[in-house]
DNA sequence: AAACGCAACAACCGCAGTCTG
DNA sequence: ACAGACTGCGGTTGTTGCGTT
């Protein structure tokens, strides 16, 4: 289907915005709103399209952004967001409050994706670069490609569950009964979405799904291999794991180890940070999904999983301690960042800390869960709990 | 002081999804 | 059901300012 453009070109300017035409965008919305933005133009005296009043509004005029600098808090926020989500901008922004997707975008494409790539971690993956060998320890060759090899997956993993997320999200809206439910207060679509309703009508799912998604997706190991002997990603992270059948096609992928940030040579300021940000964005929490229980199998993907009532990922003290009543105190940013100062213990291990060896037994299995149950109950508070708007909680 | 290169940021472009008549 | 309008989004480009030579 052919398109007209949003606007005649002829006779309309371009480039820089002017203070005078700021003025008369400003007063215009000030006074009637922007409306439509065709029409706006014309009815503000500028000689612009409405596209172009529309971004410069939303980018910039707008009166609830900040500007200046990035904070310590929202370079972390945008970085764990950016290996979590990809370059889904407007998804990132909504967790930066009063940061605009461009303005993010810029930032990333102009700071934190040469500092990463400084540090030796590819900006796109967010795993090591191929040739980034420098930056393994002596552990050995069999170790480094297996961390590679691992994050290769990992990244498999969250394409295929996005992937099948944009395919399928469209299903979960189609009854009324669905609509209705999305229209709960205090819900994010994903948690007030009526099968979620139907499981657990008083409360919301603990997770994200793609998260979910991810976690099935990676947890299931593939052709034996010792089956999933580590759950460490990036950073020194080893997370309960969750037994999960598939009744159908979902993608199987192996389970090893992940390179952690014990490696580094890279110390210029701020890339030791960096890069033990980039381990913990890929700790993503598991979930005792109990599909083996569960009469909505896996059939295909997403969709499916959605299904899940979440209260059973976690166990009932996790459940009554921390989250109801953390869930919607404090921002993201405030939230996510004592997360971040509070996972110390993995966030940058000195010397890896291994949890596991290599066939799938683990010391300190309880230990370790109990430590790090509060992180990702955080976590998933985040996901779960996002602000209005916010397309962590889906479309 | 001028020229050049680079970084940072604003703005544009075009595609895709949604809405509406 | 369809077509056009509207809007959101992400990629890319253009402009500007600053530092270096």
């Amino acid at each position: 289907m052919g398109r007209t453009p949003c606007c005649e070109k002829v006779g309309l300017k371009k480039g820089p915005w002017t203070p005078e035409e700021d003025h008369k965008l400003l007063a215009y919305i000030d006074q009637h709103g922007h409306g439509s933005w065709r029409s706006l133009p014309t009815k503000a005296g500028l000689q612009r399209c409405g596209k172009s009043c529309r971004l410069r509004w939303t980018n910039y005029l707008r009166p609830d952004i900040k500007r200046g600098k990035f904070s310590l808090e929202e370079e972390q926020t945008i970085i764990q967001l950016h290996a979590l989500l990809g370059n889904r901008w407007s998804a990132i922004a909504t967790h930066l409050p009063k940061r605009t997707d461009n303005e993010i975008k810029n930032y990333w494409n102009t700071h934190l994706k040469k500092r990463l790539a400084k540090s030796g971690i590819d900006p796109v993956t967010h795993k090591p670069k191929t040739d980034a060998g420098i930056l393994m320890s002596n552990d050995g060759q069999s170790k480094k490609n297996t961390n590679l090899s691992h994050m290769a997956q990992w990244e498999s993993a969250r394409l295929e569950a996005e992937a099948r997320l944009v395919r399928q999200s469209k299903l979960r809206w189609t009854s009324p009964n669905e609509r209705l439910s999305s229209q709960a207060p205090n819900f994010s679509p994903v948690a007030s979405a009526p099968f979620i309703n139907a499981a657990a009508p008083s409360k919301p799912p603990r997770c994200l799904d793609v998260l979910k998604d991810w976690n099935i997706v990676w947890d299931k190991p593939i052709g034996g291999g010792g089956g999933r002997s580590m759950a460490r990603l990036g950073g020194n992270l080893e997370l309960p794991r969750s037994k999960i059948s598939f009744s159908g096609n979902a993608p199987r992928l192996p389970t090893t180890a992940i390179g952690s940030c014990e490696d580094e040579i890279v110390k210029e300021e701020g890339e030791e940070d960096l890069k033990c940000l980039i381990g913990n964005s890929t700790h993503l929490p598991d979930f005792n999904v109990g599909m083996e229980n569960n009469p909505m199998s896996f059939a295909s993907g997403v969709h499916e999983m959605t299904i899940l009532p979440m209260e059973d990922a976690w166990t009932p003290e996790s459940l009554e301690t921390d989250n109801d009543a953390n869930a919607n105190s404090g921002t993201f940013v405030e939230r996510y960042t004592e997360l971040l100062n509070n996972s110390g213990n993995w966030s940058c291990p000195e010397g890896g800390g291994d949890q596991s060896d290599g066939d799938g037994n683990r010391s300190g299995d309880v230990d370790f869960y109990e430590k790090n149950k509060n992180y990702w109950n955080d976590i998933l508070d985040l996901v779960n709990y996002p602000p209005a708007n916010s397309p962590m909680s889906y479309p």
